[in-house]
RNA sequence: CGGGGCGUAGCGUAGCGGCUAGCGCGUCUGCUUUGGGAGCAGAAGAUCGCAGGUUCGAGUCCUGUCGCCCCGACCA
């Protein structure tokens, strides 16, 4: 260790908020070079390759064979696949000599597909799957927490090749029971959730998520077994009620409720029910956004939803992709006078010139209007009478008001039921470690990769695609291992599998380490000695910050014949006889 | 791109208009020390993010700019 190139840091390093990021820069395994890119030290790196490993073998086990793409690639089948434009802001653009546009890839659908086209043309080639260990570059808007989210990472990606959908099943499961082997031994908990295919198109798609509490993502599960990405999460629409004696639908006055708190408190002393106070659940939110077209169009949209819930702008973002959509602004609602905010309504109010339906398509303002799956037929609403200081109670939908169409967007709460009735949701949130795709056929269509099949047919190739990410498995894995007193790997990852303490500086002591280590080098053990002149306490800190799944010190015991052995995870502490050091270390070694 | 915080030596920081920019860690030299981040003595290391401006005088105030961190909008 003397000679190993790496310096702790006795202080956390004031710009690393997350765990994986303190640990690994204080421990020497990673270094910032730009705004969320790392240069791997030689610590860090053996972990990498470590990871680099276990996805290799458990992809090679299912046929997936290893290619190479260049990270440095043309413009054009990334605009054949309309992507050049899609991806926007987050794709790293750069010139050659004579001004043509090349990218740095953030993923490669398109060149596996081209690849493909390129080399095989008949249904006999079929399936085949295809994987690399790749560097991706993506121009975060934000990248954050150390590796966790970097604008170049390192990922596995591969992708499938059928002649049909059933082949793509086959393809999809293959990978996933390989990814399952894969985050099994990647030593974190993990869960498959369900997930938005988003940007990436297709189908199905699930996503493994590592369990942590510094995840971007948000997870619901329920003891039923129900697993999904809140994005992904569908409520289903309660069953039509019946609405022939509801009453009219009538206006109120009041005043200063632009709040749905206030709005239920004035609803209860002026308007008492009989059977029950007023709740915000009574109450229909309508909330204004503005939509962003991918041409650059820009229109408004209300989305509906029971008062007691908010709009989850994560959620409704995965529902208009690829639009945008951000809260309405003052000069929005300045250029848009019939929305009066704080008393949107979908109707307008009775006795007005126009009492018919309000919003929507087919009304007088055109602007769509969507609702949450709970606002179904026959149900009934205090809202906006579209009037300052005014509500309407008892709106009934279907009868007085008729949405466009539901959308998936309020947000989803602790114990909400699962959609497939598997009991009440729980949330925990989760590192994104990996995400396959039904891919279908988009990119083989836009490419046009198709193959001859049987009946000498030419018939377009079904595709899947399959990612892991490499580099913030590496982040994920401290997230979940890492304690107070530093890293603590899994035997797997770590980059020794033993770290050998000389404490002390007699001779013998050094001598002993030495010849411990060249033994259990012999023994085909990874050894990282420490040899350096420093003294033990400095040593013993160090040994934690590293976080090698064992250590064993040589020092004082030494006296008696015998050396401590140490896990670095349980904190456990046992002596062994110099005599039996290199078998019971072994035994540690290969134990776990 | 919005909101907030922050840029002073490799790392962590003090300095709040006034002298030669201070301290701890780390690094180097020498001596002492060696089972929990040692002691003493000495040393190297900073155009105070950058560019303008205000002022007799700017790390300190103003403007711009670049960058970092956090929270939101976007994704392995």
């Amino acid at each position: 260790m003397s000679e190993l190139f790496v310096r702790t840091l006795r202080e956390d390093p004031a710009d690393a908020e997350v765990p994986s990021h303190r640990w690994l820069v204080r421990a020497g395994y990673i270094r910032r070079a730009a705004p969320g890119i790392y240069t791997w030290l030689p610590l860090g790196y053996r972990v990498l390759r470590n990871v680099e490993r276990i996805v290799r073998e458990e992809m090679d086990a299912i046929g997936a064979q290893e290619v190479h793409f260049p990270a440095l690639l043309p413009k054009e089948p990334y605009e054949a696949s309309g992507r050049w434009t899609e991806y926007g802001e987050s794709i790293f653009r750069l010139h050659d000599r004579k001004g043509a546009d090349y990218l740095l890839g953030p993923t490669h659908e398109e060149m596996f597909t081209l690849l493909v086209k390129d080399m095989y043309s008949s249904y006999k080639d079929l399936p085949l799957s295809l994987y690399q260990i790749q560097t991706k570059y993506r121009d975060e808007a934000r990248p954050r927490a150390g590796l966790l989210r970097g604008r170049e990472f390192v990922m596995k990606d591969s992708y499938s090749f059928d002649i049909d959908d059933e082949g793509l099943a086959k393809s999809y499961a293959a990978h996933r029971d390989a990814y399952i082997k894969i985050f099994n031994r990647l030593g974190f908990e993990y869960v498959i959730v369900h997930a938005m295919s988003g940007a990436m198109g297709g189908s199905a798609s699930e996503e493994f998520l590592a369990i942590a509490e510094n995840g971007e993502d948000t997870f619901v599960r329920s003891p039923g077994g129900y697993a999904a990405n809140v994005e992904a999460v569908r409520t289903p629409p309660p069953e039509p009620l019946p609405y022939d004696d509801a009453p009219a639908a009538h206006v109120e006055d009041t005043p200063d409720t632009p709040t749905i708190k206030t709005l239920v408190d004035l609803a209860n002393a002026r308007f008492p029910r009989t059977d029950r106070p007023w709740q915000p659940s009574d109450t229909l939110k309508n909330v204004v956004l503005m939509v962003s077209e991918v041409d650059g169009s820009r229109h408004p949209l209300v989305i509906g939803v029971p008062g007691d819930r908010e709009v989850d702008m994560k959620r409704l973002a995965a529902q208009l992709e690829p639009a945008e959509a951000e809260p309405f602004s003052d000069e929005d609602f300045a250029a848009q006078a019939d929305l009066v905010k704080g008393y949107i309504g979908p109707a307008r109010f009775a006795g007005a010139a126009e009492p018919d339906a309000w919003l929507g398509e087919d009304s007088l303002t055109k602007i769509r209007y969507l609702v949450d799956p709970r606002v179904v037929v026959g149900t009934r609403w205090v809202t906006g009478a579209n009037e300052p200081g005014r509500h309407i109670f008892d709106l009934t939908c279907g009868r007085d008001f008729t949405p466009d169409g539901i959308i998936q967007a309020a947000e989803i709460r602790e114990g909400d039921s699962a959609p497939d009735g598997s009991g009440p949701l729980t949330l925990a949130r989760g590192i994104e470690m990996g995400h396959i795709f039904q891919l279908g056929r988009k990119y083989a269509e836009a490419l046009g990769l198709k193959v001859l099949d049987q009946n000498g047919k030419l018939v377009t190739v079904t595709m899947g695609s399959y990612g892991v990410g490499i580099s913030r498995a590496v982040a994920a894995v401290v997230e979940g291992t890492c304690d107070e007193m530093g890293l603590c790997w899994p035997r797997e990852l770590a980059p020794f599998d033993v770290h050998v303490v000389a404490a002390g500086k007699e001779e013998v002591v050094g001598r002993a380490a030495a010849d411990l280590s060249v033994q259990l080098d012999e023994a085909g053990v990874s050894v990282l000695l420490d040899d350096r002149s420093v003294s033990p306490g400095v040593k013993f800190a160090d040994s934690e910050i590293l976080g090698m799944p064992t250590i064993v010190v040589v020092g004082r015991g030494l006296a008696n014949g015998v050396v401590e052995v140490r896990d670095r995870r349980t904190g456990e502490q046992v002596e062994v006889t110099v005599e039996d050091a290199l078998t019971e270390i072994l035994a540690a070694v290969h134990d776990a």
